[in-house]
DNA sequence: TAATTATGCAACTTTTTAGCTGCATATTAA
DNA sequence: TTAATATGCAGCTAAAAAGTTGCATAATTA
């Protein structure tokens, strides 16, 4: 299977799941499959697996209550994200620069 | 087609493209495609349309030089993926209360 | 108990993505 | 000029992704 920052990358990387994820993360409660279905132009067993790859990615996690599953945002894993982008930080300014101290870096 | 931010986190969330503009960002030159190839175990074509897709998310430059086209990266574009992630950054610790600090600033 | 509601599962279609091969062409080297 | 090299373009395949509909089932409500 794909690792782990690319699973998180992936599931970003659809606007409908970055939709359904901002809507989690704003949302007051944590909101079942139906509340956040009603919330978008498309069926529910298409949010459904949206929120399954959120849920894989760990940025979504659930709770069971009777016949309600109530999720809600986890944004932790983003985190990891962030390290990833971090390395490239050093070359957004000043990019030759910042590349030719990242390669003296490397000579030491 | 894709907005600019769609098509950054999906040129991102490839491993392929991701090992290669991470090549592109630590070569001490910009290199051609011929080149970049060699260092994969991949079809040329097959690298021409990762760095076509690189492109046109603005994470790889080019530069025709006789019958070569020589590539490298430019990091600036993923400014925006972190500005994405900075609104999410206020959830990662301790969540609930940073949350609620959210909550209220939206209140004010 | 009967009707409603929330959900999961399975199967299907369409589109997108990742990759390939083959061929044409322009540039450079012998 | 001939051979080699670097590349683009077109067309193809296979797999993954996005989305749908239909049906089954468990939990609530009337």
């Amino acid at each position: 299977m794909q690792d782990n920052i690319t699973k998180l990358f992936k599931a970003i990387a659809d606007p409908t799941r970055r939709d359904i994820f901002h809507a989690l993360v704003i949302a007051t409660s944590a909101l079942s499959i139906t509340q956040i279905s009603n919330q978008f132009e498309m069926s529910r067993q298409g949010v459904t697996k949206h929120i399954k790859i959120l849920n894989d990615a760990g940025l979504v996690k659930m709770e069971e209550q009777g016949r309600n599953r109530f999720c809600f945002a986890d944004p932790k894993p983003l985190k990891e994200v962030n390290k990833w982008m971090q390395f490239y930080a050093q070359f957004w300014d000043d990019s030759l620069g910042n590349l030719e101290s990242y390669l003296d870096k490397k000579k030491v």
